[in-house]
RNA sequence: GGAAGCAUAGCUCAGUUGGGAGAGCAUCUGCCUUACAAGCAGAGGGUCAUAGGUUCGAGCCCUAUUGUUUCCACCA
């Protein structure tokens, strides 16, 4: 044993997590041979934003791809895990742009470009850095040999190379449309990228005079600084109120312009005024009533959301400024109906919060309708699912609805889009490389100044981190991926443009399986946000308490797409876990002698070591099941039971006679079976608990087996290691002990008193004469001695305390505190439980369509608790008799 | 407006082909029993949101209702 290191007496991971991490990269077990011929696992992992460092977000996003990365690696899958960070636009932008106004006052236009780009570089390196060791701290097996970024130069030539394929199919267009915009950000969002936000607000009734008439039409509106943009009034040609003014000219207050009405089944009858503004600049809706009726396109705004030269005397006023002002003077020119107060829902910027403003402007999109039919038929067929599948709804509603994508950003940090412009022969060339001069004319060009959506380069990343465009064997051998772990969060943002991006450029799915989690809440169940100050760091965690700990705190006990609370708590019982689990190792290890394990043969084993082998295999067959489905909490939670429940509160203490013993066969065969099954519950344990179990694993003989867990091979459930006739037996023996502690506690009897046990059963061979260990073992256990045999003429009813199981009648000669009465009112209860169960098995079993129609083994369990409850029965009347 | 989730012990949550409801924490009782007091041995506590339906049998399947959360769309 002494090549094995004692384990130490307190459970302290600080002293060991960091170690071992660093012995498995040196040791390269997470960086796969592309070139081995095993069936591959791979998995790409969604990279974290650089903006900051790891949430408890990711750190279950990690835990649960690390839990199914090792347990395939541990299966023998060649096993790749690819780590990486994303560049996120505008998300970064704003947090360099941020500290550069903070801590000098500068603004990215004070630095220029390319100054900029510099300063948001040495960001990204600082906060990659911090989150890759994050993700070592807990424990993540990533290749790191294989890390990306979503914007390093093979991932940028992907994503040069699929705008331009899109661009010459046709896919990519740029065109004048209307975008939402932020005016703090200067840039346009795709749909996705904008929030809704219930806000206070008000819908202003204004009066539109008909031209030549003395009449008005009524609008309303909850915009009226837009109103400078109106090219037309729309009414419903169906309704008989309205239809009479279309054709008329209407006079914009305060503006003086005139406008038409125009008819559009757009205006919903009954609804409001019946009267709808159209102002194609400023509104998504307007701006396709505007494109039917070929309606001018008046922008009243600049880009910072201040009014321009369309709004006449307001211009250069702040949009709300403007509001205010407008509405005082149409009220004072005597244009205000009336104002209405009304809540609705505003757009805000998904980054700033900012109230987006809709805009007509110049951007690129992707034509999407032809890219999701494929994408919309991968996951009908059924070819990538969804876990849970409810998530494919989610999916579906997105795709079957999709409107094209804004992909260009008047950012800097991003992809700048490959588009040149001449100016002087006006040409646009879209181009894999960069160019200087026009192909057609020759005269200088200069590049787009936009850049890419940051979830353009995103939706290639299970091909662009294997090297694409270029033909790599890690693509010949690792794409598809086998599964995606995300929140459901990002469904539409990312999962969905990565399997359109997938079929479109591989021609084959991205990944077979998207396996969605839900969101970590905090112990009140509120989302963890910055602005509520309720986060909670995982390093800070991972210090406190371990970094097992944190992983098993969540994974267990959740449910997948569902989301979860972390608290204090549940990382105090996951800590405690991880130490009951280091005491029993520590205990097992302490009694070795043995330098290997071998697992004896079965004549050698004892009861209690069939028993455990038994739990042991069953629980082996429903780990592994449960991770096959992807079932990670239901996995955990049956190792944690069979650890705890069966493995420590029962066998150690069952095999301590033996291990008491010196040097006897009973003896070396307890100490094989404990470190037997202790390390296969290791394997077991591993995915999930990686540092804890490679500590004790080094702890343990090995002889035979691999140089780390990680690469150990992983249990399969075994028919040879199932003994039912010995578990039978010991459940029995179990039932006895747990009666007597039971009627001991209920007594009030002070474990140090000992007391005889005499015992009546039919079960003889469960359990067994006085010298079979059973005896010894039920004695320790329970603080009894057991009689040798059975005396009727020792044990009576007022000197005994009679104990009934399901097996076997049990006398406690203890007089003094026999109380004939108490006696007689506790089994005359238990003789009405009986009775009451019998009763009900009776009608169960008398039902003929039950007997019939119920499957034959749901019949056999209960004729089985008939025959068990009618034994006891007679046990408590045989007992009862004797009281008299 | 469309869709989905959740509703189970005091709290947080499991419960996977429908066959008599479980865990952790908390509470109560008794223990420093030589791996573990971050522990051990026990106990109490639930008409599984409500109302119907299917079935021999429903926490689980169907319908409706209530409460709650989320996603999508968005009516000026």
């Amino acid at each position: 044993m002494d090549q094995y290191h004692e384990l130490p007496k307190t459970y302290a991971p600080g002293e060991f997590e960091d170690r071992i991490y660093k012995t498995w990269c040196e040791k390269g077990y997470f960086t796969p041979d592309v070139n081995n011929n095993a069936e591959h696992f791979s998995v790409v992992i969604p990279p974290p934003n650089v903006t900051g460092q790891l949430h408890m977000g990711h750190a279950l996003d990690e835990t649960l791809q690390d839990v199914l990365v090792r347990y395939k690696r541990m299966q023998g899958y060649n096993t790749l895990w690819i780590p990486g960070t994303d560049h996120a636009g505008i998300a970064t932008q704003i947090k360099v742009e941020e500290r550069l106004r903070v801590e000098e006052g500068l603004s990215r236009y004070d630095l220029g470009r390319e100054k900029f780009l510099e300063r948001v570089w040495q960001w990204k390196d600082k906060y990659e850095a911090r989150i890759t060791g994050q993700l070592k701290k807990l424990g993540a097996s990533c290749d790191w040999s294989r890390q990306r970024f979503t914007f390093d130069e093979g991932c940028s030539k992907a994503v040069r190379e699929v705008f331009v394929n899109l661009y010459e199919k046709g896919l990519i267009y740029r065109g004048y449309r209307i975008i939402n915009w932020c005016p703090r950000c200067l840039t346009a969002l795709s749909d996705a990228e904008v929030e809704y936000k219930d806000q206070p607000g008000s819908f202003w009734h204004i009066k539109y005079p008909i031209k030549g008439e003395d009449g008005y039409v009524e609008v309303a509106t909850t915009r009226p600084e837009t109103m400078f943009g109106d090219t037309a009034v729309a009414v419903n040609p169906e309704d008989e109120n309205m239809k009479h003014l279309i054709g008329k000219t209407l006079i914009l207050p305060v503006v003086g312009r005139e406008i038409p009405v125009i008819a559009d089944d757009y205006v919903e009858i009954g609804f409001g005024t019946g009267c709808v503004k159209i102002t194609p600049a400023h509104d998504p809706n307007d701006f396709m009533v505007g494109q039917r009726h070929g309606l001018e396109q008046i922008k009243v705004m600049n880009d910072d959301a201040t009014m321009n030269a369309g709004a006449g005397k307001y211009e250069g006023m702040d949009r709300y400024a403007c509001r205010k002002a407008l509405v005082a003077d149409l009220e004072a020119g005597g244009y205000l109906v009336k104002v209405v107060p009304h809540d609705h829902n505003v757009g805000v910027c998904y980054r700033c919060g900012t109230t987006v403003e809709p805009m007509t402007s110049d951007q690129w999109f992707v034509r999407m309708k032809p890219l999701a039919e494929p994408a919309i038929k991968a996951v009908e067929s059924g070819e990538i699912s969804f876990i849970p599948e409810r998530f494919s709804k989610n999916y579906f509603n997105w795709m079957n609805n999709i409107l094209d994508w804004c992909i260009s950003r008047q950012l800097w940090w991003g992809h700048r889009i490959p588009a040149f412009y001449c100016d002087a022969c006006g040409e646009m060339t879209v181009s894999r490389e960069d160019l200087t001069v026009c192909p057609k004319c020759g005269a200088p060009v200069h590049q787009d100044e936009d850049v890419l959506d940051t979830w353009f380069s995103s939706a290639l990343w299970p091909f662009s981190t294997m090297g694409w465009p270029e033909k790599t064997a890690e693509l010949a051998k690792y794409y598809p991926t086998s599964v995606l772990v995300t929140g459901y969060d990002i469904i539409t943002f990312w999962v969905s443009r990565m399997i359109v991006s997938g079929l479109q450029q591989m021609g084959e799915k991205p990944f077979g399986k998207v396996f969605i989690h839900g969101l970590v809440r905090d112990a009140q169940g509120r989302k963890m946000s910055k602005s509520l100050g309720n986060g909670i760091d995982p390093l800070e965690i991972i210090e406190k308490y371990g970094a097992d700990a944190l992983r098993f705190a969540l994974s267990t006990g959740n449910s997948p797409g569902n989301d979860m609370r972390f608290s204090d708590e549940k990382m105090e019982a996951a800590r405690n876990f991880a130490n009951k689990l280091w005491n029993a190792s520590r205990f097992v290890r302490m009694n070795l002698t043995i330098d290997r394990v071998e697992l004896p043969d079965a004549q050698k084993l004892a009861a209690e070591d069939k028993w455990i082998l038994s739990q042991y295999n069953k629980t082996v067959a429903t780990v592994t099941n449960a991770l096959d489905h992807y079932e990670i909490g239901v996995a955990l939670a049956s190792i944690y039971e069979f650890i705890w429940d069966v493995y420590c509160d029962w066998y150690i203490e069952l095999t301590k006679s033996r291990l008491a013993e010196k040097d006897t066969e009973g003896n070396l065969t307890a100490q094989n079976v404990l470190c037997y099954v202790l390390t296969g519950t290791l394997k077991l344990l591993h995915p999930f608990m990686p540092f804890i179990t490679e500590e004790i694993y080094q702890a343990l003989p090995h002889d035979g087996d691999s140089e780390s867990i990680v690469i150990a091979s992983y249990p399969k459930a075994d028919d040879a290691l199932d003994y039912p006739v010995e578990s039978e037996e010991l459940s029995r023996v179990i039932a006895a002990i747990k009666a007597i502690r039971l009627r001991r506690n209920e007594m009030n009897v002070v474990p140090s008193r000992k007391a005889k046990v005499y015992i009546q059963t039919k079960y003889a061979s469960s359990f067994g004469a006085s010298t079979h260990p059973f005896f010894v073992r039920l004695a320790s256990a329970s603080e009894v001695e057991v009689a040798e045999s059975f005396d009727a003429s020792v044990v009576s009813a007022d000197n005994a305390v009679q104990i009934i199981t399901d097996s076997a009648t049990l006398y406690l000669p203890m007089s003094d505190l026999v109380d004939t009465e108490k006696e007689r009112a506790r089994l005359s209860a238990e003789l009405e439980k009986l009775t009451g169960e019998i009763d009900r098995v009776n009608k169960k079993l008398a039902n003929e369509s039950f007997v019939a129609k119920a499957p034959a083994a749901v019949v056999d369990a209960e004729r089985a608790k008939l025959a068990k409850y009618t034994e006891n029965l007679q046990g408590v009347k045989a007992a009862l008799e004797k009281l008299g």
